[in-house]
DNA sequence: CGCTTTTGACCAGCGC
DNA sequence: GCGCTGGTCAAAAGCG
């Protein structure tokens, strides 16, 4: 059932002293998602450093009049493809203008990380010793800086933290944010091959919130049950 | 036993 | 150049 259908109401504005930008999305009345929320803001929702830098990045590819900016398949729209239904209304993305350069980066990350997993576990032990544990640990590090994936967030009125977008996700950090009492988690999806990843908190200034970001594309479908997803439609937010 | 979560440490980027 | 902060790693602990 997620990502949903973008069939939702756009609506540009500032939003909270602390969020430099954000565009809301009214959902269809006759929908809800996700399954414990009320209210949703997609754009980039200023979140401290962490969002806000990224809304640096995306910013300038925000068409003016929605905040919204066409992407080939970034922000939203990966999320309508691997439902099946791809979204005309494809959400903003924050990295389009990283272009090539962004993914050839990130293959070479992604190539280190194969790398490193291969070696560490198998009898190709040979290639590792040719490079440090330091050394290659920082190769990992400085491409996981440079690599920029789509991203989106949206916040969700909702007393639980993860919301079950259908993936099934591995937490592989926490952290306490400035300015904030509530910890941010990290999440990776558990998919081999996919980068996805995703971050939760809630909103200082209202905790009932829950802002998550997800950044990057799934390769997979959702992991839940054809029947539950089915079974879960009817009661989505469709984009 | 295998998978997930927790948590301290490490590092890069950024602002001053 | 230095300190702060966010993001990630990886070992240990927890859980089914």
């Amino acid at each position: 059932m997620f990502p949903p259908k973008v069939s939702a109401v756009l609506n540009q504005g500032f939003v909270e002293d602390r969020m430099s930008f954000c565009t809301q999305i009214s959902p269809p009345p006759h929908l809800s998602f996700p399954p414990h929320g009320i209210q949703q803001t997609l754009g980039g929702l200023n979140m401290g450093g962490g969002v806000a830098s990224y809304l640096k990045e995306g910013l300038p590819s925000i068409p003016s009049q929605y905040g919204v900016a066409s992407s080939d398949g970034g922000g939203l729209g990966q999320f309508g493809a691997s439902s099946g239904q791809r979204s005309s209304n494809s959400l903003w993305s924050y990295d389009e203008e990283e272009g090539d350069l962004g993914n050839k980066i990130s293959s070479a990350g992604e190539d280190d990380h194969k790398y490193l997993k291969n070696n560490s576990c198998s009898s190709n032990k040979n290639n590792i010793n040719n490079l440090s544990v330091g050394a290659i640990r920082m190769k990992k590090l400085k491409a996981r800086k440079k690599v920029r994936e789509p991203r989106f967030c949206f916040k969700t009125l909702s007393e639980v933290d993860v919301l079950d977008d259908g993936y099934k996700w591995r937490k592989y950090g926490q952290k306490i944010v400035k300015n904030t009492q509530h910890p941010r988690s990290y999440y990776r999806c558990t998919e081999s091959n996919c980068q996805v990843k995703k971050r939760v908190e809630r909103l200082a200034e209202d905790p009932r919130m829950v802002i998550t970001t997800y950044e990057g594309r799934h390769l997979h479908s959702p992991s839940r049950d054809e029947d539950e997803l089915r079974a879960s439609d009817h009661i989505s937010f469709l984009w």
